[in-house]
DNA sequence: CGAATAATAGAATGATCACTCAATAAATCA
DNA sequence: TGATTTATTGAGTGATCATTCTATTATTCG
């Protein structure tokens, strides 16, 4: 059992909310006592646990990272079809990432960002989560190469580059207030570009 | 000739500088201060000719949308052969959108962008000269379909739209650091799509 | 119960920043 | 030349914001 006071706030719940602010407005967008109001976290509590504010924009990306993109890779990691997860992991684009204006995705809006004040930026986090969605796609490429599935001249790379580049693309879309129709005409080419690579 | 003490400052340089500290610095990230010792321009005659930080913004976004995307536009409509002038357009996203961390596409800076005070905000802009891009795309490979380069049952809305997305994508690689072998594999598999769709 | 520990509350604080004010300089037109 | 128009200069202002300070409350261990 700790010691002292005990926390008011859960700490999953205050990254998660912090997540989709900071996903909302961007990180300049919120300031810190917004953060504390909507997360019910105490300032200090904040500053305690965290230590700044960059501090907290750095665990709700890991958080992020552990919420929207771990289930993905499981998923993608576990698929007994390689090609029909893959399949799946594309045609949920539209409701994941490019959902609404308030979604798009905390890994793109990371990666947009430019902090001069921290070289080794918050962005690192967003690039390592990307990195490991993109080896884990690539991974289950090779594997329906070598079931069968696919052409056995298919760069799985290539192949596994460009879905994923697609997948910042309907991020973007998402976010910027395109029309839906761009997001499902990436995804029917995203599918054909799978079909044409079939053996 | 105009009346008045004659200004120091050129009006389109000005604005291909403060385009250029934006997209390198976010909205967010550069001050009016800098601005005006970057561009040269006194901080009073910015706030006469622009009205505000904003209006500079915005009017940095259309002359970023004259000088990066009017090119490309423009050499779509006047490609004579229509299925090269959307290879040639896809060769240079490395080049053009990709190239470094201080460069990517102020454009999908612009739409990842979430401003509350201000709900019309100028991501209209990015829209606007986005979606303009979109139909020139849309338009040239209908074109190429109708010169008999591509396939009769090409879907160019489809194709179109996911060329676009994945140049959306490269500007986001592009800015967040991701390895450069990403963007060509994109456009490696860009070019195959197109070649897929070959009559 | 008393000491120690950890969290909360609410008000400062110091810096930054967008924006403005007052005065001046350089040009044109009568 | 003098009036008018426009741009520059440089300091100032009020607001916002991240961060911290001081004091208080709730809990566990001896």
């Amino acid at each position: 059992m700790p010691r002292g006071r005990p926390p008011k706030f859960d700490e999953e719940q205050v990254l998660d909310t912090a997540a989709a602010l900071f996903k909302r407005d961007g990180y300049d967008g919120i300031g810190v006592a917004e953060l504390c109001q909507e997360t019910g976290m105490a300032m200090q509590s904040l500053y305690h646990r965290f230590g700044d504010k960059a501090g907290l924009y750095r665990e709700a990306l890991e958080r992020f990272g552990q919420t929207a993109n771990d289930p993905q890779v499981q998923a993608l990691e576990q698929s007994d079809d390689a090609l029909a997860g893959v399949q799946a992991f594309v045609r949920q684009w539209k409701r994941h990432i490019g959902a609404s204006r308030d979604g798009g995705c905390l890994f793109t809006q990371a990666m947009s960002r430019s902090d001069r004040s921290d070289p080794q930026a918050p962005d690192a986090v967003a690039r390592a989560y990307t990195g490991r969605l993109r080896r884990t796609l690539t991974a289950t490429l090779r594997r329906a190469i070598e079931a069968g599935q696919l052409k056995r001249d298919t760069d799985p790379a290539v192949l596994a580059d460009a879905l994923l580049t697609s997948a910042f693309g309907v991020a973007v879309i998402g976010r910027g207030g395109m029309p839906g129709s761009m997001i499902e005409h990436t995804i029917a080419a995203a599918l054909a570009m799978l079909d044409q690579a079939k053996a």
